[in-house]
RNA sequence: CGACACCGCUUACU
DNA sequence: AGTAAGCGGTGTCG
């Protein structure tokens, strides 16, 4: 048996500075669908945190297809940025420390533990399933406020 | 009189090897505005010819105040870099040939004819004249290119 | 090792 | 039209 999970971040008024109202959600095909809120965040983290969350849902060993439309989560491990990360001491191209590094870690443990393939998919192109977690994800951002903007 | 001056230098595709397409610009406060483009360059070879032009268009014996966000160029004056440069016989500290050697020459002297003030700028921080300067080079390479490439 | 630029790419948002 | 979060690289120097 094959898990088939879309997943999805979405920050609100990400050109600001210091983290702003995010959201997360994934779904599984044929299977349930989870979405969550963090008040303080960046996109990338929130990309992040729908796939840890999606895979926390599925046992260790399984075999699981994730779709996403982050780039920063697929290449991660197709072009296996963690190989250039580790030699570097945690360091990106530029010298800078590589950064969510919670998240990452957190996550490759949990992709090291399953048999995991990516799927990139285009955002906003009609992928019934992507459009499904963008709207849940969006959805938890107005939940998280407190519901005040269901303009 | 002073002369106060913004210059900027731009290379597209600048991690491919053997030269690029390049421009360069150099702004005069209160004044008029240069620009150039080279078929095949560097970065740091654009961030030298903003500024040789610039004192170009000014007098022997001026008084000039440079504006550049290249280390690159602010550094080997302010450190001196030359003087390491000519003990060494044109070497650099690691005794490999000092690159743009024609440039650097070109421009020393054009340094030495005139009272120059270096004052290095952040790039990309907002500084008006420098953004000014960045988007004119950066102008230049398209036209350069034949304006075919106005997306 | 440090520094400053220059670029390529993707996503997220306004 | 623009900005931010993030990754990969080269051009150059001390």
């Amino acid at each position: 048996m094959t898990y088939h999970v879309y997943t999805d971040g979405a920050c609100r008024n990400n050109q600001a500075p210091g983290g702003q109202p995010g959201g997360w959600a994934c779904v599984f095909v044929d299977g349930p669908e989870y979405s969550g809120f963090d008040p303080r965040t960046t996109n990338n983290r929130m990309e992040l945190t729908a796939v840890i969350e999606a895979l926390k849902h599925t046992e260790k060993g399984a075999e699981v297809v994730v779709h996403s439309d982050s780039a920063y989560v697929i290449n991660a491990f197709l072009q296996n940025w963690f190989q250039g990360w580790e030699r570097r001491g945690w360091k990106n191209a530029k010298g800078d420390p590589v950064e969510n590094q919670d998240l990452w870690k957190t996550l490759r443990q949990l992709v090291e533990e399953r048999r995991v393939t990516w799927i990139k998919v285009k955002g906003h192109a009609g992928d019934r399933f992507n459009e499904r977690a963008d709207q849940l994800a969006v959805e938890a951002i107005r939940q998280g406020l407190g519901g005040k903007d269901t303009h």
